[in-house]
DNA sequence: ACTTTCATGTGACATTTGTCACAATCTTGT
DNA sequence: ACAAGATTGTGACAAATGTCACATGAAAGT
């Protein structure tokens, strides 16, 4: 089985490639942002994709919708440290398959993997299921768009930066931002970066 | 960057070797005891060394102690599996610059090993330091003053509320930022924030 | 005594940031 | 067709931020 690994830490990476192809007959190939996941997909496409939900330049939602749309046969599996809801409703409306988290230990993960390609869709007993009403966006209150710029707000860089990063104009970035803050009810980015990190590890 | 990792449990040494090998430019060698660590250490004297703190012939303490006496640039952080409130008194007594926890994860551990590089002292949240603040992060480089000012700026504090807080002139505050975004080669205050927690959470 | 470091402060300056008003597209659903 | 919302953008403005030069006094080390 081919499996494609995402995510913006090396170590993660190739921890996990080490060890995923410790089982036979399977074979890992990586990438370190949506971006690159979508070019290694249109060299070879592999079976199932474990996608990291927070990585900077294209995040893992954001990219599994763009891989879905492109090769709907690929299986999809998001692979995170995190237990929150709104990535999860997220994930599901973009066409992810399940959703692990990183502190399953090895063996569970490459159970899941297995039940994954026989078709299955798994979700680490972790992950609140309550939210798993693709209706629900309610609970995001952001835009993808935003939250794409939150993530890039919350790893420090400036408004040009982002701009830059996602093809912007920095006024559009300072208006997103803008918005980001009103609906979080925060005064400032540093208070944005704080908050998504106390969110995200808490 | 040169390690040396200190373990007398085999399958760890090399586990571990070879994950923080997978960092660019960082090599490590390894010792299983204290007394194997002197050696390595006169051979050829490492940046930092990882300590576990049970060991037989010489227990992590006791090398540390040694160590620092005999080569005081060395950087040491004790890596242990236990929450052990006697063994981390004893072990900053003996000079150690950190106390991390296997249980870490290893992005984390490879960023706190970066921190203390930079002259942080880094303790887990995991282990219970009755003395210390909730935010068990204090960088050597930066002065009282400065870790003080860094922890508030970390909560999302504005250059005023920090003042107010601290009985200073807003413009002291401007200063002492400036000062800490120079000593850790960051740019903004955005930028700490990520920093601090990256660093004391993970 | 002398130097260094720290803590404190001021004033000036350019840059960044966040807000507001407004507007042109584009998609989606009713 | 129309409404709602998302996305993108501009221009203007006030506030916050970060840097620099400079200065004073206290504590500590040599």
């Amino acid at each position: 089985m081919k499996l494609l690994i995402v995510d913006d830490d090396g170590l993660i990476r190739d921890s996990l490639k080490l060890m995923l192809e410790t089982t036979d007959g399977w074979t890992a190939r990586t990438a370190a942002d949506g971006e690159d996941a979508f070019v290694k997909c249109r060299e070879e496409l592999p079976d199932i994709i474990l996608m990291d939900i927070r990585m900077p330049v294209c995040d893992g939602v954001e990219a599994t919708r763009k891989i879905k749309e492109a090769f709907p046969e690929v299986k999809i599996v998001m692979l995170t440290t995190f237990t929150d809801d709104g990535y999860i409703t997220s994930a599901i409306n973009a066409g992810a398959e399940g959703y692990l988290l990183k502190s399953t230990p090895a063996d569970g993960i490459i159970e899941r993997i297995r039940a994954v390609e026989k078709g299955a869709m798994v979700f680490d007993k972790g992950v609140n299921l309550s939210a798993k009403k693709p209706e629900a966006v309610i609970f995001d209150i952001l835009t993808e768009r935003e939250n794409e710029v939150l993530a890039l707000v919350a790893t420090g860089l400036s408004n040009g930066e982002i701009a830059a990063k996602l093809f912007l104009s920095p006024g559009t970035v300072r208006n997103a931002v803008s918005v980001i803050l009103e609906k979080l009810e925060l005064r400032d980015r540093t208070q944005l970066a704080v908050y998504y990190w106390r969110n995200s590890v808490g």
